[in-house]
DNA sequence: TTGTAGGCGTTATCAC
DNA sequence: GTGATAACGCCTACAA
């Protein structure tokens, strides 16, 4: 391993002046500085991070909770994120936050063990409640996403998802289905609410009654679709519509309508939520809002780097818009 | 910050004391230790990880290389390892190699800056030929998931991707399917080899002439599935069967073949290769070759483990089996 | 502009 | 069984 000792040593000067002419600091004259970045470069130095992380106190890591990485969701905001990380040259940490963020410790691992000097939060339980208060006491900054906590010095990135669900509903009622069904999430989500808060807009606006628009729960899941879908068509025959909480339920839901031998979207028509890579391949083409998934893991990172660097304070609330995709399920 | 000096001075010991009390290390009274280790609990103590990398050498890292972590097939390899991982207490690290993992340096900064312990391999560029010796030289452990080198000293897990290709093909053949396409992956990556010898041991096998069994090129992308299976469509007239070298090629090629208002599989059957989530969800459900993706990640990363604590030696080769797993696509 | 010295928190090697 | 002390590689006052 080559240490800036080495590096001093053939430069024939101290290693402080070695680390200061490595880490662009004030005070080495120029041809030493290039001397130094030179022989630095042909030994293959790196430095040592544990080294620099315990004197410095920083990491160079910032850690990411979301629900489940293995989740399709995800992996435009980990695009997206990375994106930034690379140039900006932090090292992202993932981690699974499963059902809830404050049941484990995976989050005071991620900041003592781990040191991270950041963080960015996806979805998150609404049970969740004290984590935020834990976090800003330890005054480690960090971003959430999916959520829009109107309290002081939090940094929130979401979309406005009761208009996305108003949206997603009237385009089903604009078509003219009178009897329309939403399969929500799970209900401890904050967007689940959200959105069947939108949907349940939507019908009112039409004059529809609460009875003719059921909401029914799954997680998220395109098994959960599968078997709330069965549900729909067993029990409320006359349902010709359907708005899925997300795409991934929108799945399952054609699958048991086509296992039914109806069809999308003349016998049953259907709007998902996200839109996911897949969705424009489904039989048909999937009708969905499109969350600026990528958008949403970039200006995570840009932000909270800006913060890490004192570019910025926190208290940023950002307010992303959505799109109705239009395709051939409704 | 709690630190080991802390809880030496109200326990009355030296920190020495503690680590070796904290680390279950032989010499520490057990009264003694059993005292330094409720202190340590009742005073939140963790221990920081930058100080012990500095001094063992050891980061409690292991970095996981993938060409893409936002492509859905890596997403159960990943849980997989994620299960091992938290059982065990190491840390997993993710990066992308994109296209290839020696034209960007991303392997020698996990392992010169952020000091992995050890390396999961996912894939890789046959033209990759060098990270391996380099690998070998710095005496880092690795394991290549996807890959089987017969070289000593290497851990390989795989499975057989020309019986699979083999099998995925004779169901084609079998139904009675007299030409048949295949569209493969990019002919830069081994498995795509693999999987054109399988394909073409099937057609040989079956007497079927290359001219009516052409194969076909795409990136693993549905995209590529799409163009490709409509170049099928305008150039290979009485193609009633195609194999595509993965499920997400597969679900373009299903949806080109529905545009084409053709019906799957009475006028063409599909059959896919790795079992996506998804594809029980197609129209119609994919038949496909399952490859224990699960499994390759928590195996990657239990032998990893074992060669991290000397329990095991390299030159581990793992073969693990596949499963035709017939739905309705063909 | 450069060198010196101290310390970050932990573990390891000795004495005792 | 316990304590003192020296590293690990780097950064940063401060002194020269």
């Amino acid at each position: 391993m080559v240490t800036i000792k080495d590096i001093a040593r053939r430069a024939g000067v101290n290693p402080s002046v070695v680390s200061r002419a490595l880490n662009n600091k004030y005070g080495v004259r120029k041809s030493t500085k290039e001397r130094i970045i030179a022989i630095a470069e042909e030994m293959g130095y790196y430095p040592n991070t544990a080294a620099r992380r315990l004197v410095t106190r920083k990491s160079g890591m910032i850690g990411v909770m979301m629900a489940d990485i293995s989740e399709p969701f995800y992996a435009q905001i980990i695009k997206g994120m990375e994106y930034v990380a690379s140039k900006t040259g932090y090292t992202l940490l993932f981690s699974n936050s499963y059902d809830s963020l404050e049941q484990t410790d995976v989050l005071q691992k991620m900041i003592v063990a781990e040191s991270v000097d950041g963080l960015v939060i996806v979805g998150s339980n609404t049970q969740d409640t004290n984590f935020t208060r834990t976090l800003l006491k330890q005054e480690i900054p960090f971003v959430l996403i999916e959520r829009n906590l109107p309290q002081e010095k939090m940094n929130c990135i979401w979309i406005d998802n009761v208009e996305g669900a108003y949206l997603a509903t009237r385009h089903l009622l604009e078509k003219g289905h009178k009897k329309i069904a939403h399969i929500a999430g799970n209900p401890q989500n904050q967007v689940t609410i959200e959105r069947i808060t939108g949907f349940k807009k939507a019908v009112s606006e039409f004059g529809l009654s609460e009875a003719d628009c059921p909401v029914l729960y799954g997680n998220y899941v395109s098994q959960d679709g599968y078997r709330e879908m069965k549900k729909i068509l067993s029990r409320y025959a006359g349902c010709t519509g359907v708005f899925t909480a997300n795409d991934s339920m929108a799945y399952g839901a054609l699958h048991a309508i086509h296992e039914a031998a109806l069809v999308v979207p003349k016998d049953i028509a259907v709007v998902g939520f996200d839109d996911l890579e897949f969705s424009a391949f489904t039989n048909p083409p999937l009708t969905t809002i499109r969350q600026p998934r990528y958008e949403m893991g970039k200006k995570s990172l840009e932000i909270l780097t800006k913060i890490l660097q004192g570019r910025e304070k926190n208290g940023i609330n950002l307010c992303l818009s959505f799109d109705l995709i239009i395709r051939n399920s409704a």
